[in-house]
DNA sequence: GGCATAGACCTAGTTTATCTATGCAGTGAC
DNA sequence: GTCACTGCATAGATAAACTAGGTCTATGCC
């Protein structure tokens, strides 16, 4: 069976949506599920994490927001990202590179090395 | 100029701790120095992070220590992994894979993409 | 001797970002 | 009518990092 969706590491949400956002306006709901899609189900985010994400996000300028209609008539938030917000999820994303190939280089020494404990 | 050490993300350092216990019984201070190293300096692990998750390790029985005198007559606190913490650590190590190619998936689509926002 | 620097351990309190749980409301299917 | 899904939101709990402090020892330099 497949596996249970994992939460999001403390610190790659705000990336995650800046880089959806980066791509086209969505609204909160739609990022939430496009983030589980495009993990391939790997990753799940929590409401109660997204919308203070999308807050945060709002008050540091890097995304703007506009209520607008949907085609059945119901009104949703659409959020879309700023000059500010690309900047930040360029910066971010080469740290979140960085710091994750480095955690790799740690961790992968041991996995795929059946010697180990053998010394 | 090489950039500032980074913090590790929430939930990766008892991972590298053991991953790092696993090749050799190492006390505190080294163990941080060692993932510095091996980073190649982009991992910093402040003590005040380090020797809670000792701690926590140790609780939950994924290490033992042991005090032990150095030749320089120094006492130091070693550590070294328990079957239950490799255990651990093939686990958070497998989730870390796929949590962290899941973001890469939703991340890349956008760095690399130089078309980006010409839509 | 005295002092600075690095090694080595530790804790208290703060911050941050997730979560769980809950609430509200509209739509569509049965 | 009621159930599932869409869609927004907040309050409080939790976890794990941080900052900032403290203690003690060894070593090298003047």
């Amino acid at each position: 069976m497949p596996h249970e969706p994992q939460n999001a590491p403390p610190g790659t949400l705000d990336m995650m949506i800046l880089s959806l956002l980066a791509e086209e306006p969505l609204h909160g709901y739609l990022i939430a599920r496009r983030i589980e899609e495009r993990s391939g189900g790997v990753l799940g985010i929590e409401e109660g994490s997204l919308y203070p994400a999308l807050q945060r996000l709002r008050k540091r300028k890097a995304v703007t927001d506009e209520w607008s209609t949907q085609e059945n008539g119901r009104e949703v938030r659409v959020y879309s990202i700023t000059r500010e917000g690309r900047a930040e999820l360029v910066e971010s994303a080469i740290r979140w590179r960085m710091v994750s190939s480095a955690i790799q280089k740690i961790i992968q020494d041991i996995k795929g090395d059946r010697r180990v404990k053998l010394a």
